[in-house]
DNA sequence: TTGTTTGCAAACCTTTTGCACGTTA
DNA sequence: TAACGTGCAAAAGGTTTGCAAACAA
C-alpha cells in the first residue's frame, strides 16, 4: 500500500464523484485527500483534525458528509474496533485488501493482510445464501509492544 | 447451539461473577437470563425490551452495567454490524463459535459456522506478533428473502 | 453495619439534520 | 440563476455516570 496507489484512489474518487454528479466541492476533496493520505483507517474526528491545523478548516458535518458519499459509492470502507466510532479507509483493489489487528490494551489497529483467509471467505461466500458482496475481519489481543511491557 | 448450552452459560456466568466478588444482584441475573435465552447477538435494548414485559422491569443503565461487567470477565461479547448499536452474546465454547452475516438491505444478522475460517485464523493466529484472543467476522450482503423480493 | 447494586435523570459523545449563506455549473 | 455544497448550531441516537435509596453479606 504505497503512496503512488493511494494517489490513484484518490483521483479514481474524485472521476466517481465527478461521474456520479456531484459537483466539485472543497471540503469534500480534502476529505479525500486526508483519507488518501494514510495508510490504514481514521475516524472522523482524525480527519477533521488533521485538517484543521491545514491552510482551510472545514465543519465537522462536511466531514461526515462527504464520508457518508463516499461510502455510498463504494470508494470507502467502514471499520468498526469496538470503541464506538467508525472508522474509514480507502477501498483499495482486490490486492491491496486488508484487515485489522485491534490491541485490547492501547488500542492501536494494525492493518494485516493473508491470503488463505481470503481464499476460505471466497470460497465459503459462494456456499451461502446470502450474496456476499464485503467482509470485516478483527482480531483482537495484545499487541507486540504491550506485551513487553507487561512482562 | 441448543438450549442446555446457553443454560451451562448462565449457571458459568453467574459462578464467574461470584468469584470475582460481586454480589448477586436480581438485575444482573435477569440480564444473563435474557441473553441466555437467545442463540444470536443481542442490543442493550432487545435486552431492556425483553425484560420490560417481563415480571420485574429494570432500568437501563443496569443493562449496561451488567454487559459491560460480563464482558470484562470474558462471558460476552460484542458484535458491532455497523448499525451504530452494539450487540453482545455469550461466548461458548470452541465448537459452538459463530460469526454473523448482516443483511445490507434488511438489516437482518444471521450466524454461520465455518471451521476452514477458524483454522485459517488459527494458524494466522500464530504467526503475528500480537497475542490473539479473540476474532470477529462479518460478512455483509443480500439475504436470500431480499434477494427473492428483489427479483 | 458496610459496601454493593439499582433506578432515575443528567451528562456525554458520536453522528445526523435544519437552515441560511456561499459556490458551482 | 437554479441547484448543490458548506458551516454552524441544534437535534438525535446510544451509552455512561452521579447520586440517593434499596439491598446483600
Amino acid at each position: 500500500m504505497d503512496h503512488g496507489t493511494q494517489a490513484v484512489w484518490a483521483s479514481d474518487a474524485r472521476d466517481a464523484l465527478r461521474r456520479a454528479g456531484f459537483r466539485s466541492g472543497g471540503s469534500r476533496s480534502l476529505v479525500i485527500d486526508a483519507l488518501a493520505s494514510h495508510s490504514c483507517c481514521r475516524s472522523a474526528q482524525d480527519v477533521h483534525d488533521e485538517l484543521r491545523t491545514s491552510d482551510r478548516a472545514i465543519g465537522m458535518a462536511s466531514v461526515y458528509r462527504a464520508l457518508e458519499q463516499l461510502q455510498g459509492l463504494g470508494l470507502l470502507d467502514r471499520v468498526e474496533v469496538g470503541d464506538g466510532t467508525a472508522r474509514f479507509e480507502p477501498r483499495l483493489a482486490h490486492d491491496d485488501h486488508h484487515h485489522h489487528l485491534v490491541c485490547t490494551t492501547c488500542g492501536e489497529v494494525t492493518p494485516f493482510a493473508d491470503r488463505r483467509l481470503e481464499e476460505a471467505i471466497h470460497d465459503l461466500a459462494e456456499r451461502l445464501d446470502h450474496q456476499v458482496v464485503s467482509h470485516d475481519i478483527l482480531l483482537r489481543g495484545t499487541c507486540s509492544r504491550c506485551r513487553q511491557e507487561k512482562k
